[in-house]
DNA sequence: TATGAATGAGTTTTCATTCAT
DNA sequence: CATGAATGAAAACTCATTCAT
């Protein structure tokens, strides 16, 4: 957890911007992708981008962090149900992300993040449970799980909004009447 | 459509035994695992592999129509709902197709063979509604969509038997009560 | 010159199409062009070709020896100006004998064959000298070389009928006023 | 026309250095010497042939590119006679590159290097004609033809001084009495 | 003898990572 | 700190040649 002494703006300016780049790669192009690309889309040299994260992976995970970071603020204004939809109809801009998630040949640990997005979700679950919109015997780890599918789903296949929300539909139902 | 003339005996051996360490070695360490280490795994030479599949993507290409005309048939002989559960059960085994059938950078492209996949669920769905087992608004292509969407989850190391339970059940309930 | 009992009429009729697919394929492709393209063209396994010529640089002499036996004849017929026009005219369909004559990294010797050649030409420049067509002392030396230039030069850069008619008027008039 | 950013002092330096190497072992050894050839007599990496030139061809191309100029250069401070001399003298240095230029199955193209070069040719036969040197009617598609014939000719390995300039001579005597 | 599959050394090419400028 | 050239291990792919069918 040592974090260092704290970037001059530049250099801040910098990580983020390759982080947005390598986010938009991985996305369009998988992990498979080159880091030159990455260098090149985020408009900087390729030295820039290990000073920053000396190993591929550590771009990678730095990315999962970010995404995982905006979901748990995301679920922390949303409903369960809105929370699904919302990740769903944009999970094909974060392709790389979902696909780490689910551990694509990289391996990246994340407990933590990963950690605070559970209870997250969990916070959704009970409230939604409470409600009564969601069955009592629904347990997180297959709501986490649920999520992760329709994520990946989502990604591939060109799911449109129709879809999307007939997909979710019978999800939804499934958490409604289990 | 043109297949050329049938492989010799022993050509059609070796095709079978390099597509059956392709699975294994893709499953395990996903699709960036080198051709030569299939060919170790096929206990062929590399030139072999390059005979049979002219380029790497060929062979991935190969894995997936082999796995779909497998799921085709598994299909047939099953109900929706065993499907689904005999598919999500054995899908980490089976972890390069599943990814890519959902397109992991690797670009591959099948469309009859997927498209015998979605027949067949099809006449699956059909059955199921007519038992009234699957509400009758429900549609093929969200089925499909939760069927790869699960896949894809089913994945992940964590999913044991009784994660993989909670979460089919939740989809079968959304199924059954949409 | 040891030359084997004869071969059975088939095998015979097989050498032939193999030489005939090879200087097709080597003159449109150069002598990088692979042995299975030379085995596909003639319509014959890749298995015969090697069993005929037990390496690629035997076929490519084979393929020599022949187009020059063939000029040597073709001298015998004309005179020396006439066998110029003709030889330079159908260089381009001999493309890879020509570069093989000029020697293209594949290391080949046959001297009979090109010293055959060489006398024949060295007929028909003493009948030109003789006859006042060639000045007295152009040697055959140079003459040879020129041949070759011109021939090489003719394969290349599409030299129409025009361009070959203008180019062999230099040198004919060089041979008659030197 | 695009140049990019200058390049670097080192980058430069090495960018010479292998097409120097380039140069000599195509020479010696033909276009199918290996690009690993290259990189160990540039003392240099492969991966840094391959940065500078991503394809062989690319580096073959550029081979050319920089004689051709240096050619014009050479076409610029000689006449006719001298230059042709001149360049067949040094053609045996060069084979890589004359074979380029007569397309021995590398695909290579540079129209503006070698139309730069036939306008040299062209000035310097301008200036022959002017002089009396060369016979009026002489038009320049021949004499680049005969350029390069006689180049092609010169590579192979009998030509010594001698028949150099005994061939020249019958070409020279050819265009002044054409 | 013909066939065509298998071999495997050799080549080209890519790319994460290092390091001189 | 940023730059971008160099590195070199590893991967993809080719093809002359051998050998089982």
């Amino acid at each position: 957890m040592l974090e260092g002494p704290p970037l001059r703006a530049d250099a801040q300016r910098n990580r983020a911007r390759i982080l947005d780049a390598a986010e938009a790669v991985f996305a369009e192009a998988g992990t498979r992708a080159s880091t030159e690309e990455v260098a090149r889309r985020a408009g900087v040299a390729i030295g820039t981008v290990f000073r920053h994260f000396p190993t591929k992976d550590d771009l990678l995970a730095a990315i999962m962090k970010r995404l995982l970071a905006q979901l748990v603020e995301e679920a922390g204004r949303l409903d369960l149900f809105a929370f699904f939809t919302h990740v769903v109809a944009q999970a094909a801009a974060k392709k790389a992300v979902v696909d780490l998630l689910a551990g694509s040949g990289v391996d990246i640990r994340l407990p933590d993040a990963v950690g605070r997005l559970e209870e997250a979700v969990g916070r959704l679950l009970e409230a939604a449970q409470a409600a009564g919109d969601v069955a009592a015997p629904v347990r997180l780890p297959e709501v986490m799980a649920l999520f992760l599918s329709v994520c990946q789903g989502a990604l591939h296949a060109g799911w449109d909004n129709q879809l999307q929300a007939r997909t979710l539909a019978v999800i939804f139902a499934g958490l409604r009447c289990d």
